[in-house]
DNA sequence: CACAAACTGTTAGTACACAAACTAATTTGC
DNA sequence: GCAAATTAGTTTGTGTACTAACAGTTTGTG
């Protein structure tokens, strides 16, 4: 196996002549591409895994049964999930009856989230198979390689 | 998890279980999450310096700019995305002028699609900052680093 | 105290992304 | 030769995800 270093695999330009179209752009090297691809496989793993919820939606309920309560915005700020986004999600969590909001008397803006106890059992459920959609998405690599994957996705984060 | 340098990690016998031992969920430690988290920064670099495109657009733009022309679904298949997504993102170049269809006399389901000149044009005066993204998006990893993820993230396609 | 600044939740608009159901055209298999 | 299977594209519905704009509410500062 050659060594290449990485200014050959991100900016590898040869300047041939072919119609000035940039056609030494090679779009499954890229990373934005593969992290599409690969998060993809991950996405069917957790929906074959864990059919009654969807990734963000088991996020929200995750942390919300680990905090014991947030506010909707203070919520998403948590899982990385914007205003408009989190709105949704937690309308269709409420909808189901896996959490329950109710306004704060002393701030009338927040809205107070919490787990229903239907929620938390459901948490509780499915959290073994959440580790499992975990595992299986880095089944192709070796501990060490797993390892050192985790490392190095949690510094571009 | 012990810090450790990259250059030990390959003579490293090390489990790398960190995330399998049941109770304590860690939402945060899970690949997925951390994928979304580092997908948000791709996305927003991409927009910052593309932003005359999405991520999806372009890939499609310069899929089709490299193999000349390609059926609806044939170019969905290429850049992995459904035969219902690739059609309004092809709605959405065809209307902006970028490329064309017309159906293939041969087989009257297909829809032929190429780059316009106008598409070409745009293709080949982004391709540099398409580039650009991708080296942003690494930027937190040594080139070492940047190698072995790149590898890394390759095998979880 | 007043008022601007900051914050909370909401809505509208755009753009993926996938499942499922559907039509139409083509290929196959007997 | 023709029914069955396959393929191409479309439509509908659900669920992220972000931007921008907006209305109340609270707070910090003059």
């Amino acid at each position: 196996m050659k060594k290449m270093p990485l200014s050959d695999i991100v900016t590898d330009h040869h300047d041939a002549d072919t119609m000035g179209t940039g056609a030494d752009y090679q779009l499954e090297d890229q990373v934005g591409f593969i992290m599409r691809c690969v998060n993809q496989r991950h996405l069917s793993i957790f929906s074959r895994l864990i059919p009654e919820l969807t990734p963000t939606q088991f996020s929200a309920l995750a942390k919300l049964c680990a905090t014991g309560q947030a506010s909707q915005n203070e919520l998403g700020r948590m899982i990385a999930i914007d205003a408009a986004t989190i709105k949704g999600v937690v309308d269709r969590l409420k909808h189901r009856g896996l959490i329950s909001s109710e306004s704060q008397p002393s701030d009338l803006r927040r809205l107070i989230l919490k787990p229903t106890e239907e929620g938390r059992i459901l948490f509780h459920h499915i959290s073994t198979a959440a580790q499992q959609v975990s595992e299986d998405t880095l089944k192709p690599l070796s501990k060490k390689e797993k390892y050192v994957f985790m490392k190095l996705l949690d510094k571009l984060r």
